[in-house]
DNA sequence: ATCAAATACTACTAAAAGGTAGAATTAAAA
DNA sequence: TTTTAATTCTACCTTTTAGTAGTATTTGAT
């Protein structure tokens, strides 16, 4: 019950960019240093955020990251699915495919409610709405 | 976003033989064509359900398993924390660590209502609270 | 005693996720 | 034009999860 690595790396990598909007560009080793994040595992994410158009990059020396649309235009949820993750609204708690009014599993109805909640959340949650927040490690 | 295969079927194959108590003892075999998980793999987290007194073994001919207690007793949460999964009820979703009033994720105050739903369903729910449902593949 | 049918144990393989290393490419600056 | 600092690409290694294979052990029935 917990997000992969990579989203959770790639959330506060973008919501870290997203507000501080001092510079104008990021470079993966400050990002890697501020964010706790290790140099090479960041470098392979921004490139699969590069991929998925959430950032631009400018490559040679003085390059770096920026975001390539508005903070308010991106949503949690779009930065799961680069990483394939909360697709499967249909998918249930125990993953015995899809569930609806005719199949449940064994804990259906129990888990409409906070699954609703989360993903409510993840549509819904910007990377402007992260905004002030701690990004390094507690 | 999703728990363990491994606890996964276990829910599984708990929620079905507290809820079907014509037989005493249920043999490996016969779960595993019912609930399509793959023998070999059922035995294994079976031998993990005997170890955590969850599930009572007898071995030998004319063996199986049964209840070690009765359903109203098993809650969903003890049996995820046979395999490591929501027994850190502090961290937070972006895995940085604990989030006190301090020190905050990124998603921490919109992360605190679903989790809290999460955590208390898997801790309200037994096995008796799973009965009537179907356990095979939809 | 032997057989048959069951669980338990040991060890391995496969796939996915997490992470690392090093060379290639790009482009500004000296 | 060379250096330097940045991203990108390819390939690999490690850890965890998932799943498989084969053998050993147990025990009731014949």
């Amino acid at each position: 019950m917990q997000l992969l690595n990579s989203s959770q790396y790639a959330i506060r990598i973008l919501s870290y960019i997203a507000n501080n909007r001092e510079k104008s560009l990021y470079n993966a080793k400050e990002l890697a240093e501020i964010l706790s994040i290790p140099y090479k595992f960041l470098t392979k994410i921004m490139t699969d955020l590069v991929k998925a158009e959430f950032i631009i990059s400018i490559r040679g020396r003085d390059g770096g990251y920026k975001l390539s649309k508005p903070a308010s235009d991106v949503t949690v949820i779009e930065i799961l699915d680069i990483f394939n993750e909360f697709v499967n609204y249909e998918q249930c708690v125990l993953g015995i495919g899809k569930c609806d009014g005719e199949h449940k599993c064994a804990m259906h109805d129990r888990w409409i409610e906070p699954k609703n909640l989360i993903q409510k959340m993840f549509e819904e949650t910007t990377l402007e709405n992260l905004e002030g927040r701690d990004f390094k490690l507690c």
